[in-house]
RNA sequence: GUGGGCGUAGCUCAGGUGGUUAGAGCGUCAGGUUGUGGCCCUGAAGGCCGGGGGUUCAAGUCCCCUCGCUCACCCCA
């Protein structure tokens, strides 16, 4: 008998993975809700065209994209990533501006799997359409550090720079190129290739032999359109008035093409520094338009789920729920018992297990306890011909108890209403 | 895509230079307690040792291929 695993890169998330996996989208929607975001769920699978504006130069659109022509002739492909959908649903429903929306779900890329880098990765996001406002660029900055830090994240760095405007930034590109070509055997080998496809890219290096020729290149500040120069100091300013910590580097170029102006990363200490970008994003002003839209500016950034979830883990923050139900029956007559009560206190709104294949009391008792349940409540032959319910308190001292049946659901909701620490009250 | 390391029970791992029925801890199940979980004790189930081929009288162990994971590079979240 063949056996069948997930194809490479992709896993299955059971139980706790998958309940902390809830939890971090929902304090994601949390942050996110309090700053009237809307939520957008696009499709998976886009026209390959939408993806190709994202820039045919990048390896995310040349190299590692997951398409494939379709029963109808059509030529699709799985997102890479979210940002390009999002304007491809702007462009085709206009809705009114400005446009803020978040978004959750998968992404695909053709890639070698590694620890911190799947095929299949989750991503949260959010985008804002229909504004210019530098103070946009700072919500939304300010939203993803918020959000990070609301994890307990400590170690993580903000990591900001701006591109200019395109013009700018074609100017910049030009410089750099030449700069680098002329000390071009001094560079790494990989730089030299890198240079030949993107040269800006070579200043993202980190080995130690390019960084003397780095050093010496052109600084993007020099070639900042005043406009551009306004609009990255009135973020600065903004980050500053709100007290989100940021440090300045020159050398941040994503790996998209369509990012211009503000560009940002979130940069964990507790990772390996080839992947320490938690996520990043920037301005994509001119986006929309290539997608057929009008001129609309665009700014957001997506955080990538399972990195996030590892720095998590190294920080030893944001363990995820423990799960559990409140209320275990256990059943020794054969089982419709257990159907019948457990069935009864589900719809009073109690959360409810039992056990299956009627097993022994003691083998029922023990899933009681592996349950997470506050209260085991028991019927056997007794309880079934006096009409009562045991009830076992799993969780302190307080001795057990007999129940008649028809209070059982009242007297559990005062029973767990005692043992939780009350409710504290909003201020 | 390139190179290194590693694949033994559900999980974490032992298994010098090849040598009968492949082990431990945890977990699971059952019993000790003929109606009571957690702690303790006893027992059981559970593996074609990632897959395929080769060398050998004999392969978990050596060789080749392949798949997967992992680390580095590349790239990125």
């Amino acid at each position: 008998m063949t056996t069948f695993r997930t194809s490479p890169g992709m896993r299955d998330l059971l139980g706790d993975d998958a309940a902390r996996r809830r939890a971090f989208d929902s304090a994601f929607v949390t942050v996110v809700g309090a700053a009237g975001y809307e939520q957008i769920v696009p499709p998976i699978l886009e026209d390959i065209g939408v993806f190709s504006r994202i820039g045919e130069a990048t390896d995310v659109v040349s190299k590692e994209m997951y398409d494939f022509v379709d029963r109808g002739g059509r030529h699709v492909a799985l997102r890479p990533e979210q940002t390009a959908s999002v304007c491809r649903a702007f462009v085709e429903h206009r809705p009114s501006l400005p446009y803020k929306a978040w978004y959750s779900g998968p992404n695909f890329r053709y890639e070698k799997p590694q620890r911190g880098r799947q095929r299949q990765f989750d991503q949260v996001g959010v985008e804002v359409l229909g504004t210019d406002d530098p103070y946009a660029d700072v919500e939304v900055i300010a939203i993803g550090w918020d959000f990070l830090t609301s994890l307990g994240l400590a170690d993580v760095d903000l990591v900001l720079n701006s591109l200019g405007d395109p013009e700018d930034r074609r100017r910049f590109s030009e410089a750099v190129g030449e700069h680098l070509r002329a000390h071009v055997g001094e560079l790494s080998e990989q730089s030299r290739e890198t240079l030949e496809r993107n040269p800006l890219r070579v200043l993202d290096s980190k080995r130690a032999e390019d960084a003397p020729i780095i050093a010496g290149a052109p600084r993007i500040e020099e070639f900042w359109s005043p406009e551009a120069a306004e609009h990255f100091a009135a973020v600065r300013d903004g980050l500053d008035r709100i007290g989100v910590p940021w440090r300045l580097d020159g050398g941040l170029v994503r790996g998209l093409d369509y990012y211009r102006r503000t560009t940002f990363e979130f940069r964990s200490g507790a990772l390996d520094s080839a992947q320490n970008a938690l996520g990043g994003g920037g301005r994509y002003d001119g986006l929309v338009e290539d997608l057929g839209g009008p001129a609309t500016p665009g700014i957001g950034f997506a955080i990538g789920v399972e990195r996030t979830l590892i720095a998590c883990d190294v920080e030893s923050v944001f363990p995820g729920p423990a799960g559990g139900v409140e209320v275990f029956v256990v059943d020794t007559t054969g089982g419709s018992e257990a159907l019948a009560l457990s069935t009864e206190l589900r719809r009073a709104g109690r959360s409810v297990d039992r056990g299956f294949g009627g097993r022994s009391m003691k083998a029922q008792m023990k899933a009681a306890d592996r349950s997470g349940a506050e209260l085991a409540l028991i019927i056997g032959e007794d309880e079934a011909a006096s009409d009562t319910v045991t009830a076992r308190f799993l969780r302190g001292v307080r001795p057990q108890e007999q129940w008649p049946r028809a209070e059982t659901a009242a007297r559990v909701a005062a029973a767990l209403a005692e043992s939780k620490p009350p409710e504290m009250t909003e201020s």
